[in-house]
DNA sequence: CTTATTCCCTGATTGC
DNA sequence: TGCAATCAGGGAATAA
């Protein structure tokens, strides 16, 4: 489950890696019909060959390779998504859904276990990720218009953080830990979270974010990182995926209900 | 416009 | 132990 943290230790890990090379080769296995958005994979593979990689940037949880001749490869990991670079041809890998090789003889492998992952050659990506919202570690994220969205919002407060038009790059793991370290029952309506639960959340949201970086991300199931190694930051969850067992601030259960369609983990008595 | 639900996908987990 | 049902979840599509 990439999101934001994930994500952006993907690109620091691959920025240096791919930074001034140029993409020799693409293959797209035909068993991923829906891995490549807008093009054929076959035109995909064809166009992608021959551009240089000038950088890699990130908006919320889609990965950018900013290409030569104003283009740019875009990468949503999804669900089960992992993409890695190795110095070598890409190992047998029943999961294996595109490989990249590149000038210095090192490739890019794309591996994906449920299929979720998208993938674009855009020349105008805001095309993209139009409509998504604010980046949460950028000055653009403020406390204002952040608790005045929610003012405005009827659905859960959960459902809310994983909507990624109100902000961009929070999921499952981190929107429950915001919840709870802001001290917010996650099924509470937006428009019923006060002003100053709303500023201790919107400044939750970055803490927790900002600490899973430093973590290099939570590996709970899937994730690994742009070398293929685990992040450290699921050892250190409060309430994620510790259902009946105690918070660590009151001993009371982590209960799991579900709100807006995704399992979420609350403590009942420090979230009100 | 909003919110709620379904779907995609397959390995892991749960229940009998 | 075996096998079917359920779970996991990001985001698009659809329904209301």
């Amino acid at each position: 489950m990439p999101e934001l943290p994930e994500v952006e230790t993907i690109r620091r890990d691959l920025l240096p890696l791919v930074k001034g090379r140029s993409i020799t080769g693409a293959w797209v296995s035909e068993d991923a019909p829906r891995l490549v958005q807008l093009m054929s994979r076959e035109e995909f593979a064809r166009l992608l060959p021959g551009h240089r990689i000038e950088g890699v940037s990130r908006r919320g949880k889609y990965l950018v390779f900013d290409l030569d001749r104003g283009m740019q490869w875009v990468v949503h990991l999804r669900m089960t998504g992992r993409l890695r670079h190795s110095a070598a041809e890409c190992e047998e890998d029943p999961y294996l859904r595109a490989k990249f090789s590149l000038d210095d003889g090192a490739w890019l492998c794309f591996n994906d276990v449920r299929k979720f992952g998208m993938m674009w050659l855009v020349d105008d990506w805001a095309l993209v990720h139009a409509g998504l919202g604010p980046e949460p570690l950028e000055a653009e994220f403020e406390t204002a218009a952040f608790a005045g969205l929610l003012k405005r919002r009827s659905a859960p407060v959960k459902a809310l953080l994983l909507d990624q038009t109100v902000l961009a790059g929070v999921g499952n793991i981190y929107a429950d830990e915001a919840l709870f370290a802001a001290g917010i029952d996650p099924r509470k309506a937006g428009n019923k979270v006060s002003r100053p639960k709303a500023a201790r959340l919107h400044d939750a949201i970055i803490e927790v974010l900002h600490e899973a970086l430093g973590d290099r991300g939570s590996s709970f199931r899937d994730y690994v990182d742009g070398q293929g190694n685990e992040g450290r930051h699921q050892l250190k969850v409060k309430v994620y995926q510790r259902t009946d067992q105690p918070c660590y601030v009151c001993g009371t259960p982590i209960r799991r209900v579900v709100v807006g369609g995704r399992s979420t983990h609350f403590c009942p008595k420090c979230q009100r």
